[in-house]
RNA sequence: UGGGAUAACUC
């Protein structure tokens, strides 16, 4: 059965659903009883394609199995309906958690809230983190998740009110809290608050990782201060964070944004010496770069680079190059990149 | 060893 799970796992990664339903039906062929783990790949990958009316088959078929379920499995059922815009089902699973006999924990309690956060329940949100509490359950990360949404939200003083209430619950602030709260400087064009908050975190010997530092670079990115940013993957690798295809990403596009491409290759350059593959968003960012400066054919260079280099083109890519046609006038080109695009049946991210 | 949340690409 662990066999067949890794596999189911692998295509439940890349979205390849028809392929997982083989594999468990070859599972179950072979005589076989799926457990836990093989229910809870599912679920989330129909899930990730918003087949919601196969989460609930498949959650139907494990429970006629009575194949008990545990807390990851219920978890991943309160985030699936979240990210679906469904808080009410998601409340039900956590309901159904408890039901079980599980103790929710921090992970759990997370998703609940990011689930009614994401819809702007923020009376419910702030209940269900009444509820952890009350299961004794002290993390600043499902606060975290009700800051980000207030954030994006534009509801700054509600930022400041859960921090209070969550400073007068004893729930100290860890590195995911003060990420949020970078975020929300940077998305306000305060690369200096930012900062601050890292330099906050640092002297509190807070740990800062990479998505940490890759805010405060981004914040710095926003601000037309791609050097700065480049500064801070400095500091970032000086204090043992080795960046990731992301923080190069942010770079690379703060480049590109200040029209600075022969430095967003040399980024590139770096990350590929770095042992990191450039991903598809690294591509994307750089076709974008060129396609913004009129530069078409460095644009198609890099179209052809990322398939030489064994990455498929996604629905950004297309959609930067069809544009990148249309604002030229380049009909012919732009109606051909969009057949490419149909019969490439690229995934939606 | 399967779960959540905080950072990047087009529209």
């Amino acid at each position: 059965v662990m066999d067949y799970n890794s596999a189911l796992l692998s295509c439940v990664r890349d979205g390849r659903m028809k392929e997982a339903m083989t594999i468990f039906k070859r599972l179950q062929g072979a005589g076989l009883r799926p457990d836990v783990v093989s229910y809870t790949a599912l679920i989330q990958g129909f899930g990730k394609r918003k087949c919601y009316n196969k989460v609930t088959d498949v959650f139907s078929e494990m429970q006629r199995n009575r194949c008990p379920p545990d807390l990851k499995f219920c978890t991943v059922l309160i985030s699936t309906f979240g990210s679906g815009g469904l808080p009410s089902l998601a409340e039900s699973a956590m309901q159904y958690a408890h039901a079980q006999g599980l103790q929710p924990d921090a992970i759990a309690y997370t998703a609940l809230v990011h689930a009614y956060a994401q819809e702007g329940l923020w009376e419910e949100a702030e209940k269900a983190l009444r509820g952890m509490l009350d299961d004794g359950v002290l993390d600043d990360r499902p606060y975290a998740a009700l800051v980000a949404a207030y954030g994006k939200a534009g509801l700054l003083e509600n930022v400041d009110k859960v921090l209070k209430v969550m400073e007068s619950c004893g729930v100290q602030a860890g590195t995911v809290l003060f990420n949020a709260l970078i975020n929300i400087h940077s998305k306000a064009e305060a690369p200096e608050k930012a900062r601050a908050v890292l330099q906050l975190m640092q002297a509190d010997g807070c740990e800062c990782d990479e998505i940490t530092y890759t805010s405060v670079m981004e914040a710095f990115t926003r601000n037309s201060q791609p050097s700065l940013a480049e500064s801070l993957m400095e500091e970032m690798k000086q204090n043992g964070i080795q960046p990731g295809a992301v923080s190069y990403a942010v770079l690379i596009s703060g480049y590109c944004q200040c029209g600075r491409l022969g430095d967003a290759e040399r980024i590139l350059r770096s990350m590929q010496n770095a042992q990191c593959k450039p991903t598809i968003e690294v591509y994307n960012i750089m076709i974008n770069g060129y396609a913004s400066a009129k530069m078409r054919n460095q644009a198609e260079r890099l179209f052809q680079g990322l398939q030489d280099s064994g990455l498929r083109p996604n629905t950004v890519t297309f959609n930067t190059l069809i544009s990148m046609y249309i604002r030229s006038r380049r009909r012919n080109q732009a109606e051909e990149m969009y057949s490419r695009m149909q019969q490439a049946d690229c995934k939606p991210d």
